[in-house]
DNA sequence: TGGCGTCTGTGCGGTAACGCACATAGTGAT
DNA sequence: ATCACTATGTGCGTTACCGCACAGACGCCA
Protein backbone atom coordinates (compact mmCIF):
# COMPACT_ATOMS: atom_id res chain seq x y z
CA UNK A 1 0.00 0.00 0.00
CA UNK A 2 3.17 2.25 -0.55
CA UNK A 3 3.09 5.63 -1.90
CA UNK A 4 0.57 5.59 -4.73
CA UNK A 5 0.13 9.16 -6.39
CA UNK A 6 -3.60 10.13 -6.53
CA UNK A 7 -4.46 8.99 -9.95
CA UNK A 8 -2.80 5.76 -9.28
CA UNK A 9 -4.44 5.08 -6.29
CA UNK A 10 -7.11 1.99 -6.87
CA UNK A 11 -9.85 4.63 -5.27
CA UNK A 12 -9.12 6.31 -8.07
CA UNK A 13 -11.76 3.76 -9.42
CA UNK A 14 -15.01 4.75 -8.86
CA UNK A 15 -16.22 1.60 -7.90
CA UNK A 16 -13.40 0.74 -6.06
CA UNK A 17 -13.76 4.30 -4.05
CA UNK A 18 -17.71 3.46 -3.71
CA UNK A 19 -16.49 0.67 -1.01
CA UNK A 20 -16.95 1.08 2.56
CA UNK A 21 -13.08 1.35 4.01
CA UNK A 22 -13.51 -1.95 5.61
CA UNK A 23 -14.15 -3.53 2.87
CA UNK A 24 -11.28 -1.99 0.57
CA UNK A 25 -8.27 -2.58 2.76
CA UNK A 26 -9.36 -6.46 2.43
CA UNK A 27 -9.25 -5.85 -1.28
CA UNK A 28 -5.99 -3.57 -1.23
CA UNK A 29 -3.67 -6.44 -0.67
CA UNK A 30 -5.00 -8.13 -3.73
CA UNK A 31 -5.07 -5.48 -6.27
CA UNK A 32 -1.95 -5.30 -8.23
CA UNK A 33 -0.75 -2.00 -10.60
CA UNK A 34 -0.53 -2.61 -14.30
CA UNK A 35 0.05 -0.08 -17.04
CA UNK A 36 -1.51 -0.53 -20.45
CA UNK A 37 -0.63 0.69 -24.02
CA UNK A 38 -2.58 1.53 -26.42
CA UNK A 39 -3.69 -1.23 -28.71
CA UNK A 40 -3.49 -3.98 -25.34
CA UNK A 41 -5.83 -6.89 -25.88
CA UNK A 42 -6.74 -6.96 -22.06
CA UNK A 43 -8.35 -10.60 -23.66
CA UNK A 44 -9.59 -12.36 -26.32
CA UNK A 45 -13.11 -13.69 -27.53
CA UNK A 46 -13.56 -16.82 -25.61
CA UNK A 47 -10.20 -16.62 -23.74
CA UNK A 48 -10.68 -17.73 -20.02
CA UNK A 49 -10.08 -14.82 -18.15
CA UNK A 50 -7.56 -15.38 -15.23
CA UNK A 51 -7.79 -11.77 -13.94
CA UNK A 52 -10.43 -8.80 -13.88
CA UNK A 53 -8.93 -5.07 -14.03
CA UNK A 54 -10.19 -2.05 -12.13
CA UNK A 55 -8.99 0.89 -14.69
CA UNK A 56 -8.04 4.11 -12.94
CA UNK A 57 -6.78 6.07 -16.08
CA UNK A 58 -6.72 3.34 -19.10
CA UNK A 59 -10.07 3.25 -21.04
CA UNK A 60 -11.04 0.06 -22.49
CA UNK A 61 -12.79 -0.76 -25.32
CA UNK A 62 -15.66 -4.37 -25.64
CA UNK A 63 -15.47 -4.76 -29.19
CA UNK A 64 -16.62 -7.50 -31.41
CA UNK A 65 -15.01 -8.94 -34.90
CA UNK A 66 -17.34 -10.75 -37.33
CA UNK A 67 -16.41 -13.56 -39.17
CA UNK A 68 -15.08 -11.46 -42.39
CA UNK A 69 -12.91 -8.95 -40.15
CA UNK A 70 -15.27 -6.13 -39.52
CA UNK A 71 -15.84 -5.07 -36.30
CA UNK A 72 -18.04 -2.78 -33.85
CA UNK A 73 -17.91 -1.76 -30.03
CA UNK A 74 -20.20 -2.41 -27.76
CA UNK A 75 -19.40 -0.81 -25.00
CA UNK A 76 -16.49 0.96 -22.92
CA UNK A 77 -15.33 1.05 -19.91
CA UNK A 78 -12.73 3.84 -17.86
CA UNK A 79 -12.20 4.30 -14.14
CA UNK A 80 -16.37 4.13 -14.00
CA UNK A 81 -16.31 0.39 -14.33
CA UNK A 82 -14.50 -2.65 -14.27
CA UNK A 83 -13.21 -5.15 -17.35
CA UNK A 84 -14.13 -8.98 -16.58
CA UNK A 85 -18.01 -9.01 -15.52
CA UNK A 86 -17.97 -12.56 -16.52
CA UNK A 87 -15.83 -14.13 -14.07
CA UNK A 88 -18.65 -13.42 -11.54
CA UNK A 89 -21.31 -13.75 -13.93
CA UNK A 90 -20.12 -17.28 -14.15
CA UNK A 91 -19.84 -17.99 -17.21
CA UNK A 92 -15.61 -17.62 -17.39
CA UNK A 93 -15.52 -16.55 -20.76
CA UNK A 94 -17.53 -13.95 -23.32
CA UNK A 95 -17.80 -13.69 -26.78
CA UNK A 96 -15.94 -10.40 -27.15
CA UNK A 97 -12.66 -8.59 -27.17
CA UNK A 98 -11.22 -5.63 -25.16
CA UNK A 99 -8.78 -3.87 -26.03
CA UNK A 100 -7.04 -0.39 -25.01
CA UNK A 101 -8.36 2.70 -26.59
CA UNK A 102 -6.65 5.30 -24.25
CA UNK A 103 -3.41 3.66 -22.42
CA UNK A 104 -2.74 3.88 -18.44
CA UNK A 105 -3.07 2.25 -14.99
CA UNK A 106 -5.67 0.43 -14.10
CA UNK A 107 -5.54 -2.56 -11.16
CA UNK A 108 -5.56 -6.34 -11.85
CA UNK A 109 -7.31 -8.92 -9.16
CA UNK A 110 -7.06 -12.95 -9.54
CA UNK A 111 -10.16 -13.75 -11.01
CA UNK A 112 -10.31 -16.52 -8.18
CA UNK A 113 -10.17 -13.67 -5.38
CA UNK A 114 -12.63 -11.98 -6.99
CA UNK A 115 -15.27 -14.51 -7.50
CA UNK A 116 -14.68 -15.28 -3.73
CA UNK A 117 -15.29 -11.84 -2.68
CA UNK A 118 -18.53 -11.89 -4.68
CA UNK A 119 -19.42 -14.74 -2.65
CA UNK A 120 -19.32 -12.96 0.36
CA UNK A 121 -22.66 -10.99 -0.87
CA UNK A 122 -21.56 -7.47 1.22
CA UNK A 123 -21.59 -4.22 -0.52
CA UNK A 124 -18.75 -5.46 -3.22
CA UNK A 125 -21.02 -7.69 -4.90
CA UNK A 126 -23.51 -4.54 -4.60
CA UNK A 127 -21.32 -2.25 -6.54
CA UNK A 128 -20.16 -5.26 -9.15
CA UNK A 129 -23.99 -5.88 -9.81
CA UNK A 130 -24.82 -2.02 -10.39
CA UNK A 131 -22.02 -1.92 -12.74
CA UNK A 132 -23.28 -5.08 -14.34
CA UNK A 133 -26.03 -3.08 -14.92
CA UNK A 134 -24.60 0.26 -16.29
CA UNK A 135 -22.95 -1.94 -19.14
CA UNK A 136 -26.40 -3.60 -19.95
CA UNK A 137 -27.66 0.18 -20.48
CA UNK A 138 -24.87 1.09 -22.60
CA UNK A 139 -24.65 -2.10 -24.56
CA UNK A 140 -28.33 -1.41 -24.88
CA UNK A 141 -28.12 1.64 -26.17
CA UNK A 142 -25.41 1.29 -28.38
CA UNK A 143 -27.20 -1.40 -30.04
CA UNK A 144 -30.13 0.72 -30.58
CA UNK A 145 -27.81 3.87 -31.74
CA UNK A 146 -26.47 1.38 -34.36
CA UNK A 147 -29.86 0.99 -36.05
CA UNK A 148 -31.40 4.89 -35.57
CA UNK A 149 -28.25 7.39 -36.09
CA UNK A 150 -26.36 8.60 -38.25
CA UNK A 151 -22.28 8.43 -38.15
CA UNK A 152 -21.98 11.65 -37.05
CA UNK A 153 -23.94 11.31 -34.23
CA UNK A 154 -22.27 8.44 -33.33
CA UNK A 155 -18.91 9.98 -34.24
CA UNK A 156 -20.04 12.50 -31.18
CA UNK A 157 -21.43 10.11 -28.69
CA UNK A 158 -18.33 8.42 -28.75
CA UNK A 159 -15.77 11.27 -28.87
CA UNK A 160 -17.58 12.25 -25.67
CA UNK A 161 -17.82 9.17 -23.88
CA UNK A 162 -14.54 8.36 -24.43
CA UNK A 163 -13.57 12.10 -23.06
CA UNK A 164 -15.36 11.53 -19.89
CA UNK A 165 -13.70 8.45 -19.23
CA UNK A 166 -10.14 9.44 -20.45
CA UNK A 167 -10.40 12.93 -18.45
CA UNK A 168 -8.64 14.47 -21.11
CA UNK A 169 -9.50 16.60 -24.14
CA UNK A 170 -7.21 15.03 -25.93
CA UNK A 171 -7.57 11.63 -27.56
CA UNK A 172 -4.39 9.68 -29.56
CA UNK A 173 -6.42 7.62 -31.89
CA UNK A 174 -6.32 7.29 -35.83
CA UNK A 175 -9.75 7.78 -37.62
CA UNK A 176 -9.50 4.42 -38.75
CA UNK A 177 -9.34 3.23 -35.48
CA UNK A 178 -12.53 5.13 -34.70
CA UNK A 179 -14.46 3.23 -37.86
CA UNK A 180 -13.24 0.18 -36.44
CA UNK A 181 -15.09 1.12 -33.26
CA UNK A 182 -18.31 2.90 -34.88
CA UNK A 183 -18.65 0.12 -37.37
CA UNK A 184 -17.97 2.27 -40.14
CA UNK A 185 -15.50 3.25 -43.04
CA UNK A 186 -12.66 4.98 -42.27
CA UNK A 187 -13.75 7.58 -45.37
CA UNK A 188 -17.35 8.08 -43.35
CA UNK A 189 -15.48 9.06 -40.46
CA UNK A 190 -12.97 11.54 -42.08
CA UNK A 191 -15.97 13.08 -43.34
CA UNK A 192 -18.08 13.56 -40.27
CA UNK A 193 -14.84 14.80 -38.66
CA UNK A 194 -14.20 17.04 -41.00
CA UNK A 195 -17.50 18.48 -40.62
CA UNK A 196 -17.44 18.77 -36.64
CA UNK A 197 -13.57 20.16 -37.48
CA UNK A 198 -15.32 22.98 -39.65
CA UNK A 199 -17.66 24.04 -36.78
CA UNK A 200 -14.96 24.22 -34.17
CA UNK A 201 -15.94 21.27 -32.16
CA UNK A 202 -12.77 19.04 -32.49
CA UNK A 203 -9.43 19.63 -34.00
CA UNK A 204 -7.28 16.45 -35.07
CA UNK A 205 -3.93 15.65 -37.44
CA UNK A 206 -2.57 12.24 -37.51
CA UNK A 207 -3.91 10.54 -34.80
CA UNK A 208 -4.84 13.47 -32.29
CA UNK A 209 -8.12 14.61 -31.78
CA UNK A 210 -8.51 17.82 -29.46
CA UNK A 211 -12.65 18.22 -28.23
CA UNK A 212 -12.77 22.30 -28.79
CA UNK A 213 -15.79 22.96 -27.87
CA UNK A 214 -17.48 20.09 -25.45
CA UNK A 215 -20.41 22.05 -24.86
CA UNK A 216 -21.73 22.24 -28.93
CA UNK A 217 -20.63 18.40 -28.97
CA UNK A 218 -23.31 17.68 -26.58
CA UNK A 219 -25.75 19.52 -28.41
CA UNK A 220 -25.01 17.72 -31.40
CA UNK A 221 -25.11 14.00 -29.97
CA UNK A 222 -28.02 11.92 -30.03
CA UNK A 223 -29.77 11.39 -26.65
CA UNK A 224 -28.12 7.82 -26.68
CA UNK A 225 -25.35 10.09 -24.78
CA UNK A 226 -27.11 11.77 -21.64
CA UNK A 227 -29.35 8.63 -21.18
CA UNK A 228 -26.00 6.51 -20.74
CA UNK A 229 -24.66 9.26 -18.93
CA UNK A 230 -27.43 10.00 -16.39
CA UNK A 231 -28.14 6.24 -16.16
CA UNK A 232 -24.89 5.56 -15.15
CA UNK A 233 -24.59 8.19 -12.49
CA UNK A 234 -28.15 7.11 -11.12
CA UNK A 235 -26.78 3.36 -10.39
CA UNK A 236 -23.71 4.80 -8.85
CA UNK A 237 -25.61 7.31 -6.91
CA UNK A 238 -28.19 4.70 -5.63
CA UNK A 239 -24.87 2.79 -4.33
CA UNK A 240 -24.27 5.46 -1.91
CA UNK B 1 -49.17 -26.56 -6.26
CA UNK B 2 -52.10 -27.96 -7.87
CA UNK B 3 -52.55 -29.73 -10.93
CA UNK B 4 -50.61 -27.39 -13.73
CA UNK B 5 -50.80 -28.97 -17.07
CA UNK B 6 -47.13 -29.48 -18.23
CA UNK B 7 -46.32 -26.55 -20.67
CA UNK B 8 -47.81 -24.47 -17.87
CA UNK B 9 -45.89 -26.00 -15.02
CA UNK B 10 -43.05 -23.65 -13.79
CA UNK B 11 -40.29 -25.74 -14.64
CA UNK B 12 -41.19 -25.25 -18.08
CA UNK B 13 -38.68 -22.27 -17.91
CA UNK B 14 -35.41 -23.31 -18.32
CA UNK B 15 -34.19 -21.33 -15.30
CA UNK B 16 -36.64 -22.73 -12.76
CA UNK B 17 -35.53 -26.41 -14.15
CA UNK B 18 -31.91 -25.81 -13.39
CA UNK B 19 -32.58 -26.31 -9.77
CA UNK B 20 -31.92 -28.60 -7.17
CA UNK B 21 -35.29 -30.06 -6.07
CA UNK B 22 -35.09 -28.54 -2.39
CA UNK B 23 -34.37 -24.66 -3.61
CA UNK B 24 -37.30 -25.43 -6.46
CA UNK B 25 -39.23 -26.25 -3.51
CA UNK B 26 -38.86 -23.52 -1.32
CA UNK B 27 -39.85 -21.04 -4.24
CA UNK B 28 -42.74 -23.02 -5.55
CA UNK B 29 -45.41 -20.92 -3.19
CA UNK B 30 -44.07 -17.91 -3.87
CA UNK B 31 -44.80 -18.73 -7.98
CA UNK B 32 -48.05 -16.96 -9.33
CA UNK B 33 -49.37 -18.55 -12.68
CA UNK B 34 -49.90 -15.63 -14.74
CA UNK B 35 -51.01 -15.50 -18.45
CA UNK B 36 -50.41 -12.48 -21.34
CA UNK B 37 -51.63 -11.48 -24.33
CA UNK B 38 -50.30 -9.92 -27.41
CA UNK B 39 -49.24 -6.29 -27.21
CA UNK B 40 -49.07 -6.30 -23.22
CA UNK B 41 -46.55 -4.52 -21.51
CA UNK B 42 -44.56 -5.61 -18.57
CA UNK B 43 -42.80 -3.34 -17.44
CA UNK B 44 -42.76 0.51 -18.91
CA UNK B 45 -39.36 2.36 -19.21
CA UNK B 46 -38.20 3.81 -16.01
CA UNK B 47 -41.03 2.55 -14.17
CA UNK B 48 -39.95 0.65 -11.02
CA UNK B 49 -40.17 -3.20 -10.92
CA UNK B 50 -42.41 -4.71 -8.49
CA UNK B 51 -42.11 -7.91 -9.66
CA UNK B 52 -40.54 -10.02 -12.27
CA UNK B 53 -41.51 -13.07 -14.46
CA UNK B 54 -40.29 -16.51 -15.53
CA UNK B 55 -42.09 -17.25 -18.69
CA UNK B 56 -43.15 -20.59 -19.80
CA UNK B 57 -44.92 -20.31 -22.85
CA UNK B 58 -45.01 -16.70 -23.08
CA UNK B 59 -42.19 -14.05 -25.31
CA UNK B 60 -40.79 -10.77 -24.19
CA UNK B 61 -39.16 -8.27 -26.22
CA UNK B 62 -37.33 -5.94 -24.49
CA UNK B 63 -37.48 -2.85 -26.49
CA UNK B 64 -36.23 0.62 -26.39
CA UNK B 65 -38.48 3.86 -27.65
CA UNK B 66 -36.78 6.63 -29.22
CA UNK B 67 -36.99 10.82 -28.31
CA UNK B 68 -38.50 10.59 -31.63
CA UNK B 69 -41.15 7.40 -31.59
CA UNK B 70 -38.76 5.13 -33.53
CA UNK B 71 -38.00 1.60 -31.64
CA UNK B 72 -36.04 -1.32 -31.53
CA UNK B 73 -35.19 -3.99 -30.01
CA UNK B 74 -32.29 -5.14 -28.05
CA UNK B 75 -33.19 -8.61 -26.44
CA UNK B 76 -35.73 -11.34 -26.62
CA UNK B 77 -36.82 -13.73 -23.68
CA UNK B 78 -39.16 -16.54 -23.43
CA UNK B 79 -39.08 -19.96 -21.22
CA UNK B 80 -34.97 -19.49 -21.10
CA UNK B 81 -34.88 -16.87 -18.86
CA UNK B 82 -36.40 -14.05 -17.17
CA UNK B 83 -37.40 -10.84 -17.39
CA UNK B 84 -36.60 -7.88 -14.60
CA UNK B 85 -32.91 -8.57 -14.18
CA UNK B 86 -32.97 -5.01 -12.71
CA UNK B 87 -34.13 -6.63 -9.57
CA UNK B 88 -31.16 -8.09 -8.38
CA UNK B 89 -28.90 -6.51 -10.18
CA UNK B 90 -29.82 -3.13 -7.68
CA UNK B 91 -30.74 -1.18 -10.66
CA UNK B 92 -34.75 -1.29 -9.58
CA UNK B 93 -35.80 -0.24 -12.85
CA UNK B 94 -34.52 -0.21 -16.56
CA UNK B 95 -34.43 2.31 -19.55
CA UNK B 96 -36.38 -0.14 -21.54
CA UNK B 97 -39.97 -1.52 -22.04
CA UNK B 98 -40.91 -4.94 -21.69
CA UNK B 99 -43.57 -6.17 -24.39
CA UNK B 100 -45.48 -9.08 -25.02
CA UNK B 101 -44.39 -10.38 -28.33
CA UNK B 102 -46.34 -14.32 -28.08
CA UNK B 103 -48.79 -14.18 -25.98
CA UNK B 104 -48.92 -17.41 -23.16
CA UNK B 105 -48.35 -18.03 -19.38
CA UNK B 106 -45.75 -17.32 -17.21
CA UNK B 107 -44.82 -17.48 -13.41
CA UNK B 108 -44.31 -13.89 -11.42
CA UNK B 109 -42.68 -13.57 -8.55
CA UNK B 110 -42.65 -10.33 -6.25
CA UNK B 111 -39.39 -8.30 -6.51
CA UNK B 112 -38.47 -8.49 -2.52
CA UNK B 113 -38.96 -11.93 -2.43
CA UNK B 114 -36.38 -12.44 -5.61
CA UNK B 115 -34.11 -9.46 -3.74
CA UNK B 116 -33.89 -12.26 -0.72
CA UNK B 117 -33.83 -15.39 -2.77
CA UNK B 118 -30.87 -13.92 -4.54
CA UNK B 119 -29.32 -13.16 -1.86
CA UNK B 120 -28.92 -16.70 -0.27
CA UNK B 121 -26.06 -17.03 -2.60
CA UNK B 122 -26.86 -20.04 -3.55
CA UNK B 123 -27.95 -22.00 -6.94
CA UNK B 124 -30.69 -20.12 -7.46
CA UNK B 125 -28.28 -16.84 -7.30
CA UNK B 126 -25.76 -18.62 -9.86
CA UNK B 127 -28.40 -19.27 -12.50
CA UNK B 128 -29.52 -15.83 -12.19
CA UNK B 129 -26.28 -14.15 -12.90
CA UNK B 130 -25.64 -16.98 -15.63
CA UNK B 131 -29.00 -15.94 -17.17
CA UNK B 132 -27.78 -12.37 -16.71
CA UNK B 133 -24.82 -13.00 -19.06
CA UNK B 134 -26.45 -14.66 -21.71
CA UNK B 135 -28.64 -11.77 -21.96
CA UNK B 136 -25.73 -9.29 -22.18
CA UNK B 137 -23.99 -11.70 -25.03
CA UNK B 138 -27.85 -11.23 -27.33
CA UNK B 139 -27.95 -7.44 -26.53
CA UNK B 140 -24.55 -7.33 -27.67
CA UNK B 141 -25.09 -9.21 -30.76
CA UNK B 142 -27.86 -7.05 -31.92
CA UNK B 143 -25.71 -4.15 -31.34
CA UNK B 144 -23.53 -5.77 -33.76
CA UNK B 145 -26.32 -7.02 -35.91
CA UNK B 146 -27.68 -3.80 -36.05
CA UNK B 147 -24.68 -2.19 -37.63
CA UNK B 148 -23.44 -4.64 -40.07
CA UNK B 149 -26.35 -6.67 -41.14
CA UNK B 150 -28.92 -6.29 -43.82
CA UNK B 151 -32.34 -6.19 -43.10
CA UNK B 152 -33.12 -9.33 -44.55
CA UNK B 153 -30.48 -11.28 -42.45
CA UNK B 154 -32.22 -9.56 -39.32
CA UNK B 155 -35.17 -10.32 -40.19
CA UNK B 156 -33.82 -13.86 -40.76
CA UNK B 157 -32.11 -13.49 -37.65
CA UNK B 158 -35.59 -12.51 -35.77
CA UNK B 159 -37.61 -15.03 -36.82
CA UNK B 160 -35.33 -17.90 -35.89
CA UNK B 161 -35.11 -16.62 -32.03
CA UNK B 162 -38.80 -15.91 -32.02
CA UNK B 163 -39.22 -19.51 -33.22
CA UNK B 164 -37.06 -21.12 -30.88
CA UNK B 165 -38.28 -19.46 -27.64
CA UNK B 166 -42.42 -19.41 -29.49
CA UNK B 167 -41.31 -23.51 -29.96
CA UNK B 168 -44.09 -22.94 -32.63
CA UNK B 169 -43.53 -22.70 -36.61
CA UNK B 170 -46.59 -20.36 -36.56
CA UNK B 171 -46.26 -16.39 -35.12
CA UNK B 172 -49.08 -13.92 -34.82
CA UNK B 173 -47.37 -10.86 -35.36
CA UNK B 174 -47.98 -8.12 -38.29
CA UNK B 175 -44.94 -6.81 -40.44
CA UNK B 176 -45.32 -3.51 -38.98
CA UNK B 177 -44.36 -5.04 -35.95
CA UNK B 178 -41.73 -7.01 -37.23
CA UNK B 179 -40.54 -3.48 -38.24
CA UNK B 180 -40.65 -1.82 -34.88
CA UNK B 181 -38.73 -4.28 -33.51
CA UNK B 182 -35.90 -4.34 -36.25
CA UNK B 183 -36.12 -0.61 -35.74
CA UNK B 184 -36.91 -0.43 -39.99
CA UNK B 185 -39.71 0.49 -42.27
CA UNK B 186 -42.74 -1.60 -42.43
CA UNK B 187 -42.08 -1.66 -46.51
CA UNK B 188 -38.33 -2.88 -46.26
CA UNK B 189 -39.94 -5.91 -43.95
CA UNK B 190 -42.46 -6.18 -46.79
CA UNK B 191 -39.67 -6.76 -49.39
CA UNK B 192 -37.59 -9.01 -47.40
CA UNK B 193 -40.15 -11.41 -46.58
CA UNK B 194 -42.14 -11.40 -49.74
CA UNK B 195 -38.34 -12.40 -50.80
CA UNK B 196 -38.26 -15.25 -48.14
CA UNK B 197 -41.76 -16.28 -49.24
CA UNK B 198 -40.93 -16.40 -53.00
CA UNK B 199 -37.93 -18.52 -52.15
CA UNK B 200 -40.67 -20.95 -50.08
CA UNK B 201 -39.01 -20.50 -46.32
CA UNK B 202 -41.66 -18.84 -44.97
CA UNK B 203 -45.88 -17.69 -45.27
CA UNK B 204 -47.63 -15.07 -44.12
CA UNK B 205 -50.92 -13.19 -44.23
CA UNK B 206 -52.17 -10.94 -42.27
CA UNK B 207 -50.09 -11.02 -39.24
CA UNK B 208 -49.68 -14.99 -39.51
CA UNK B 209 -46.43 -15.76 -40.18
CA UNK B 210 -45.57 -19.58 -41.02
CA UNK B 211 -41.99 -21.29 -41.02
CA UNK B 212 -41.71 -23.97 -43.90
CA UNK B 213 -38.21 -24.62 -43.83
CA UNK B 214 -36.51 -23.93 -40.95
CA UNK B 215 -33.05 -24.92 -42.17
CA UNK B 216 -32.82 -23.23 -44.94
CA UNK B 217 -33.65 -19.96 -42.94
CA UNK B 218 -30.90 -21.09 -41.04
CA UNK B 219 -28.58 -21.19 -44.08
CA UNK B 220 -29.52 -17.24 -45.08
CA UNK B 221 -29.11 -15.69 -41.40
CA UNK B 222 -26.36 -13.72 -40.50
CA UNK B 223 -24.07 -15.85 -37.96
CA UNK B 224 -25.39 -13.75 -35.19
CA UNK B 225 -27.65 -16.37 -34.92
CA UNK B 226 -26.01 -18.79 -34.07
CA UNK B 227 -23.35 -17.28 -31.64
CA UNK B 228 -26.04 -16.21 -29.09
CA UNK B 229 -28.00 -19.87 -29.45
CA UNK B 230 -24.95 -21.42 -28.83
CA UNK B 231 -23.82 -19.29 -26.39
CA UNK B 232 -26.83 -19.51 -23.88
CA UNK B 233 -26.57 -23.19 -24.51
CA UNK B 234 -22.99 -22.81 -23.18
CA UNK B 235 -24.11 -20.78 -20.21
CA UNK B 236 -26.83 -23.80 -19.54
CA UNK B 237 -24.75 -26.85 -19.69
CA UNK B 238 -22.48 -25.25 -17.49
CA UNK B 239 -24.43 -24.57 -15.03
CA UNK B 240 -25.80 -28.61 -14.45
C1' DT C 1 17.69 15.60 -47.66
C1' DG C 2 15.23 11.98 -49.42
C1' DG C 3 12.33 8.25 -48.97
C1' DC C 4 8.80 5.43 -46.81
C1' DG C 5 4.87 4.42 -44.16
C1' DT C 6 0.91 6.11 -42.03
C1' DC C 7 -2.82 9.21 -41.87
C1' DT C 8 -6.11 12.09 -44.13
C1' DG C 9 -8.91 14.29 -48.14
C1' DT C 10 -11.84 13.66 -52.03
C1' DG C 11 -14.32 12.06 -55.80
C1' DC C 12 -17.32 8.58 -58.24
C1' DG C 13 -20.43 4.90 -59.11
C1' DG C 14 -23.34 1.58 -56.75
C1' DT C 15 -26.59 -0.08 -53.29
C1' DA C 16 -29.56 -0.39 -49.28
C1' DA C 17 -32.71 1.73 -46.93
C1' DC C 18 -35.68 5.82 -46.19
C1' DG C 19 -40.05 8.75 -46.65
C1' DC C 20 -44.01 9.20 -48.98
C1' DA C 21 -47.94 8.15 -51.70
C1' DC C 22 -51.18 5.26 -53.16
C1' DA C 23 -53.20 0.73 -54.70
C1' DT C 24 -54.95 -3.67 -53.30
C1' DA C 25 -56.74 -7.19 -50.35
C1' DG C 26 -58.42 -9.65 -46.49
C1' DT C 27 -61.56 -9.27 -42.05
C1' DG C 28 -64.91 -8.24 -39.08
C1' DA C 29 -68.95 -5.56 -37.68
C1' DT C 30 -73.54 -3.88 -38.91
C1' DA D 1 -73.73 -6.72 -48.95
C1' DT D 2 -71.58 -2.84 -47.42
C1' DC D 3 -68.34 -0.33 -45.03
C1' DA D 4 -64.47 0.64 -42.18
C1' DC D 5 -60.21 -0.92 -40.78
C1' DT D 6 -56.04 -3.09 -40.86
C1' DA D 7 -52.44 -5.49 -43.42
C1' DT D 8 -49.80 -5.86 -47.42
C1' DG D 9 -47.76 -4.62 -52.21
C1' DT D 10 -45.35 -1.38 -55.10
C1' DG D 11 -43.25 2.39 -57.17
C1' DC D 12 -40.38 6.76 -57.05
C1' DG D 13 -37.23 10.21 -55.70
C1' DT D 14 -33.79 11.04 -52.03
C1' DT D 15 -30.27 10.12 -48.76
C1' DA D 16 -26.61 7.78 -46.27
C1' DC D 17 -23.29 4.89 -46.63
C1' DC D 18 -20.32 1.59 -49.04
C1' DG D 19 -16.22 0.11 -51.96
C1' DC D 20 -12.69 1.61 -54.48
C1' DA D 21 -9.13 4.49 -56.23
C1' DC D 22 -5.92 7.76 -55.80
C1' DA D 23 -3.80 12.16 -54.23
C1' DG D 24 -1.73 14.84 -50.85
C1' DA D 25 0.41 15.52 -46.27
C1' DC D 26 2.88 14.80 -42.32
C1' DG D 27 6.36 12.33 -39.41
C1' DC D 28 10.12 9.50 -38.80
C1' DC D 29 14.42 7.48 -39.91
C1' DA D 30 18.48 6.80 -42.60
Amino acid sequence: MPGFTEARAPRANRLLAALPTGEYKRLLPDLEPVTFSLGDVVYESGGSLQSVYFPTQCVVSLLYTMENGLTAEMGLTGNDGMVGVAVFLGGDTTRNRAVIQIAGGAFKMRAKLLQEEFGRGGPFQQVLLRYTQALMTQISQTAVCNRLHSVEQRLCRWLLLSRDRGESDELRMSQEFIANMLGGRRESVTVAAGRLQDAGLIRYARGHITILDRERLEARVCECYQIVKTECDRLFAHGK
